[in-house]
DNA sequence: GGCAGCATCAGCCAAAAGGCTGAGAGACCA
DNA sequence: TGGTCTCTCAGCCTTTTGGCTGATGCTGCC
């Protein structure tokens, strides 16, 4: 039996070494190369051809880990790619698997979590962390909770710092209105203050 | 010429194997612990009594790495303590300087920059990375600006989404004094509502 | 045609936040 | 000793926000 080739792409060092250690330690794994960006992770596919790409979200400059994703799978080449990052954002969750992930993992996860993963994926299997899993899961029983377009524009606005007045002259509406919609949104988010609501849309939604 | 006894404290697992085989390489260092937690970390520097504890800042539950070195510097211990972290936010940097922490490092930092913080910490020097130092640099020539420790735990809670009230029985005072706080936060980031602060300390001061 | 969801708006009221002034205690420093 | 900074608190007033109820027009769907 082959080794599963696998590229690590994050660009903290500290990163890469913890995860090529980790995977070192299984016979099964050949980690065949490394990425500090999405640039660089587009090189070394094509030069190494890993049946794995363990990839982060959040790369310091240039692309992103969600573009290198898309453009990974673009070139319809056959590798897995499996997200590794430290935070469950829901909108980051929606558009990596929309870009073309094949799990979603935590940077908390336990060892076991991510060699399961890993060899899953090779297999065309989706494994994602438990609290992943559980956010898309809730996602899918209460649609109730998931932000109409409008909501999520305003929500958008919110989080630079906007009063109500504003938020209506942006959106050319009454301030009434905007009342109604934040209302909307404190109760599908769970919280009770603007303040709250900025808080978890920065936070759990992952805008910024 | 004896190690130089480390202490690698970061709730990611991989992270710290990272930080572990970086350190590996090095004949002067010998990792003799890891924790997952600010308590944990307590522990460990009873049991262990290490040189240098290196820290990460944001721990995922419990006790975080500024309370951690507070209580670490407050037993009177010689550690010394390098914060080791992903953000260079400057109210992070205030408060961990104001713990008691000897050095901080970004985690997109070079080998060499890591090796040389924690030999320099041995010998009581401070070593920082070169964004954090150009941040503190900046701070000194507009010290206006620059949010007092105080100000800045108080920011730090309200990104969370709290209320006046809630800050207040969270940091033990009044009302009264919450609303001086945030006078002096609003005026000094420049912003004239909460929300907006929110906001600012998320974006340009890496707060989540 | 009716029903549900979405976006829009109004008015009323209570609570929270913000602006302002003033002030005392303790730490630090020149 | 005096000045400065930080942290603490109070009162008063205005503005903003949030909770509630109710209503209209539009769209898509069964």
């Amino acid at each position: 039996m082959t080794a599963i080739t696998v590229l690590l792409v994050d660009d903290h060092l500290v990163v890469r070494s913890g995860l090529r250690a980790l995977l070192g330690t299984q016979p099964d794994f050949d980690v065949v190369a490394e990425a500090a960006s999405g640039e660089e992770a587009l090189e070394q596919v094509d030069g190494h051809s890993p049946a794995v790409v363990v990839m982060d979200l959040a790369m310091g400059a240039g692309m992103d880990g969600i573009e290198a994703i898309r453009q990974l799978r673009q070139r319809n080449n056959r590798q897995a790619i499996l997200v590794f990052t430290t935070y469950d954002s829901d909108a980051d969750i929606v558009r990596a698997v929309d870009a073309g992930a094949m799990g979603y993992l935590l940077k908390d996860a336990a060892p076991d979590e991510i060699f399961a993963a890993i060899r899953g994926a090779v297999q065309g299997k989706s494994v994602m962390s438990a609290p992943v899993a559980s956010r898309l899961f809730q996602q899918l029983r209460n649609p109730n909770e998931v932000l109409t377009p409008r909501e999520a524009e305003l929500l958008s606005l919110l989080t630079e710092g906007l009063s109500n007045r504003e938020l209506g002259q942006r959106l050319f509406i009454s301030e009434a209105t905007v009342k109604t919609h934040l209302a909307h949104i404190y109760a599908k988010l769970g919280v009770e203050t603007r303040a709250a609501a900025i808080a978890t849309a920065i936070r759990r939604e992952g805008m910024r």
